[in-house]
DNA sequence: AAGACTGTACTAATACTACTAATACAAATG
DNA sequence: CATTTGTATTAGTAGTATTAGTACAGTCTT
C-alpha cells in the first residue's frame, strides 16, 4: 500500500505527505477509510514514528484526514474537495508571489511577510 | 547621522537597512546625496564592513540607492517613489497571505511556494 | 606614480533552525 | 490487563543564515 522509495531531496515527512495525498485523490484510499498506524508505516519505511506523526499532523491540519487518540487516523469525508481547494489556493498564491517579485520585492521580504502575518494570525487564537 | 542602537532581535544588516530607508523617506538624506562609506558606518557602529555591505546590496536591489565601485553609494533619484511602491506591494501581498491562510494553507506551505517561485524566477535570468 | 580612499569577492567561524530520532505518556480496545 | 492507538517531550544532527576576517580591484587626489 505505502510502498515508496525515499528520495534525498525533500524531507521525509513531506514526501510521505505527498504520497498519502496522492493515494487519497487517486481514490486508492477511500473517504472514511482507516490509515495505517504511525508505527506501522514507520516500520515499513524504517523511519521514526515521530516523522510519520508529523505527516499526520499536517494532513489533519489540511483537513485531509482526522485522528482519534487511541483509535486511529481516517481519511476525511471531504478530503478530495479540500485538496482541490488547497491546490487552487496554492496556484493563486503563487501568482501573487510572482507579481510581488515583479514589482521589486525580494524573496527575503516575502518570506518575512509570510512569517509575520502567520504570527499575528496565531496570536488571535490565544 | 547614522546614530542608532542595535537591538538584539533582528539581524544587524536588516536594522541598518530600515534605518537608512527611514532617513531617505523622511528627507534627511536627499536624492543623489552620497552615503557614508561602508567602512565609515562599520566604524561608527563597531560592526563588520561586510555587514554594511550586505545592507547596501539589498538597498541597491530595491532601487533605493546605487553603488559605483571605487566611488561611493548614492541615494537613487526615485528612492521615495520606489519605496512607496514597495510599501504598497508589501501591504497587498500581506493581504494575499492572510487570504491563503484563511483558506487552509499553512505557513510552511506558503514559505515553500515563495521559495519555489523565487527559484524558478531566478532561473530565467541565466 | 603613489598612497589613501571606494565598493566588492572569498573564506571561515558562529548562531540558529528544521529535521529526525529516542523515549515516555494517556486513552481505548479486546 | 495487556496491546495498540495517537500524542507530547527531549535531544542530537544537519543544513543554513549571520557576521566577521581578509584580500582584491578600481578611482581619486596629491
Amino acid at each position: 500500500m505505502f510502498s515508496m522509495k525515499l528520495q534525498g531531496g525533500a524531507p521525509i515527512h513531506e514526501q510521505l505527505r505527498e504520497r498519502i495525498t496522492q493515494l487519497i485523490i487517486s481514490g486508492e484510499m477511500k473517504e472514511g477509510e482507516k490509515l495505517p498506524a504511525v508505527r506501522e508505516i514507520a516500520k515499513q519505511l524504517t523511519i521514526n514514528p515521530n516523522t510519520v506523526q508529523k505527516t499526520y499532523v499536517e494532513l489533519e491540519r489540511q483537513g485531509l484526514i482526522y485522528s482519534v487518540p487511541a483509535k486511529g487516523s481516517y481519511v476525511s469525508p471531504r478530503a478530495k474537495y479540500i485538496n482541490k481547494l488547497n491546490q487552487q489556493t496554492s496556484e493563486t498564491f503563487a501568482e501573487a508571489v510572482e507579481a510581488a517579485l515583479a514589482l521589486g520585492l525580494s524573496e527575503e521580504e516575502l518570506l518575512k511577510i509570510v512569517s509575520e502575518v502567520s504570527q499575528n494570525r496565531g496570536d488571535l487564537s490565544k
